[in-house]
DNA sequence: TTAGTTAGTAAGTTATAACTAACCGTTAGT
DNA sequence: ACTAACGGTTAGTTATAACTTACTAACTAA
């Protein structure tokens, strides 16, 4: 799993998370991605690589295009997490009513 | 509800995250959670705006206390998104099978 | 009323993340 | 073989986020 800091890093920047919206619309090469933003397509590339490591995004590769499409491994983690938190949290919420009721 | 910006660049920085963890568990006043970091109080402060602001940690006063404590509205809406890209993303992987098939 | 505790704010420093320009390697088509 | 298209990598610049120190304000208890 990666960690999660890299998961929530990847998605808090606008034109990353931007990526990973379209790509979880529709699979697409580096080229295509890149033509729909106003960064360069170094740039993309970069981005696209954050995504990688974090397992938000995978690429598998035809000729000498890459195809990016969205993962759930990453995905599933970031919610795993969430929930982690909010069911601790209503675990709390709960002993502190029956400590009132008490 | 608090733009995604905000809320993944709120979780993303470990110090708040660990700040955010400990509120799941138990409700806290500025002082006690700050004893619990290396980082100043001010830095808690500083952090803990960020939270509020995200909607990630909601605060009561008494006294001079504030005291803090996880809030659901921003993990919910953390929670919505991704579920709303996997979604997305999963009728995506089905037209594509579809489209083998034929 | 004064001394102590609580916690937010402001100013300044420093590390880092996002970006572009220039580059290189690989595959496809002629 | 040559040319073009694809896309990752490197070096350097710049904006910003995290932090500390110093300060202020508000409430509490002696």
């Amino acid at each position: 799993m990666a960690n999660i800091t890299t998961l929530f890093t990847a998605l808090a920047d606008p034109t990353r998370r931007e990526l990973f919206e379209r790509l979880s619309k529709k699979e697409m090469p580096v080229g295509e991605l890149a033509r729909g933003t106003r960064v360069t397509r170094p740039a993309v590339s970069q981005h696209l690589r954050v995504l990688l490591e974090a397992g938000l995004v995978v690429c598998r590769e035809d000729g000498t295009r890459r195809i990016y499409s969205i993962d759930s491994r990453g995905v599933d983690d970031m919610r795993s997490y969430l929930d982690k938190m909010w069911d601790r949290a209503l675990a709390h919420f709960k002993k502190q009513v029956e400590r009132k009721d008490s």
